[in-house]
DNA sequence: GTAGAACGTTGCGCTAAGACAAATTGTCTG
DNA sequence: CAGACAATTTGTCTTAGCGCAACGTTCTAC
């Protein structure tokens, strides 16, 4: 009855397969091949932290399958979860901005597959290879209007408002289509959700009950699908 | 006994004067002539727009004086304030991130003077004048470590460490020293820090009034001087 | 299989802070 | 200086949603 996720394997890596991701696309194939050369291929765990927030930032990440969840930990032990990167973003690159630290920490959401290089190629390859940093910058841009909407977000809407945006961003970004609907590609919790919606798991868990007996969404353990996108929507704009 | 603030004059453009800030700093006298040449000077009024949310983002701008209030606007009429920028920085980089309209409004928050660029020059700029982009970017950086800031706080903190914060914040970056303590360089109202801590004029009022009392705090109307950044720390960590 | 852990559900009471209301004070304009 | 308006203060009432507690369910390890 239960599915055994397969094991990913280190693929071997190939050209053609980062010849379509942002960062790459406008590189040449033997630009490509020397960028793969230098980097370090590693499978994790899920669950696991890729890097650590406040750590030196010592290298910089390509995600090539999986999910990781970037958190952050306030001194008093509250995790709160700042977004979700699907594979084929870069994520640590804490040199793009200037800094030398992790400014939070990166953790597996699925068994995923990362590659990676030491920060001091960063300058390099901006330098060398047209459009990467263009690229790169765009995903910056994106995660900064990203979390300027969260703070109008949580400024303006009640909590159940919140938890509907949540799960509309979370299908559409990491969505995979299922026989009833949309489901969030990765094991997900009601702590998870609250973490992203700054509220608790009981409430998280009480607006889900009362979604699925109306019918918007389905649930198991640690899955979440969204059978009724629409009335989400609905929902998100009250 | 109410001063009027001097008329802010177009200030003869020099290049000496843009020499020392971040976006310029590297570069030769003879590109920051250039760049000058390029640019358009202009006085705002306190309180209006330099551009709006959603408007095409045909120009970028750096605030040579006085204070400017990023704001985004919700369908529901709400407004929230992003952050509050200083003189010397750049503002309405949209083409930066790979956007081409202006994701929030810019009102002044004192009378201004702004420099301006058409966004064409965007380009040239970042690809002819070694270090304009890195500190840029770092700004860009800086301000998604902002975001984040924000919300991890309003995910995590109770309204009244929020609002110590918004004030720690403001003092530090806008922050002018009078004989009694710290002031805020520009006029800010009740509902100007709710808008930033996402709260009511009402709460913020409460608490202003309760820290009046104290001795932590000194307010005029649309003006607040810290006399004890100690005790708000103190306040904004419990 | 069984024990234990991790995850999820639900009920109940409480409180921080929002909503509403009304009065007061400061500022600007003609 | 009167009148209008903007900003602030303060009081009372209400409620969303948090904290706590108890219990059910599913998964994992041995």
């Amino acid at each position: 009855m239960n599915e055994i996720p397969p094991r990913r394997t280190l693929p071997r890596l190939d050209e053609s397969l980062l010849k379509h991701l942002p960062p790459f696309s406008k590189l040449e194939r033997r630009e490509i091949r020397t960028i793969l050369d230098q980097a370090t291929s590693r499978r994790y765990e899920e669950g696991v932290a890729i890097f650590d927030e406040g750590a030196p930032a010592d290298r910089f990440f390509m995600l090539l399958d999986g999910y990781v969840r970037v958190v952050r930990i306030t001194p008093t032990g509250d995790q709160v979860t700042a977004l979700h990167i699907p594979a084929g973003q870069l994520l640590g690159i804490a040199k793009a901005i200037g800094r030398d630290s992790y400014p939070a920490t990166a953790m597996t959401a699925t068994e995923s597959i990362v590659l990676s290089w030491p920060a001091r190629l960063w300058d390099t390859y901006v330098a060398d290879y047209e459009g990467f940093s263009t690229e790169t910058y765009n995903t910056v841009g994106n995660r900064l209007g990203e979390m300027n909407n969260r703070v109008v977000e949580m400024a303006t809407q009640q909590v159940e408002q919140r938890v509907a945006n949540a799960l509309l961003r979370l299908i559409n970004q990491t969505g995979r289509k299922v026989s009833d609907g949309i489901e969030i590609d990765f094991p997900i919790t009601r702590q998870d959700l609250s973490e992203l919606t700054a509220t608790t798991l009981h409430t998280v868990s009480r607006l889900l009950s009362g979604w699925e007996k109306r019918g918007l969404v389905q649930s198991k353990r640690k899955r979440i699908t969204v059978t009724n996108p629409h009335a989400l929507v609905e929902i998100s704009q009250a």
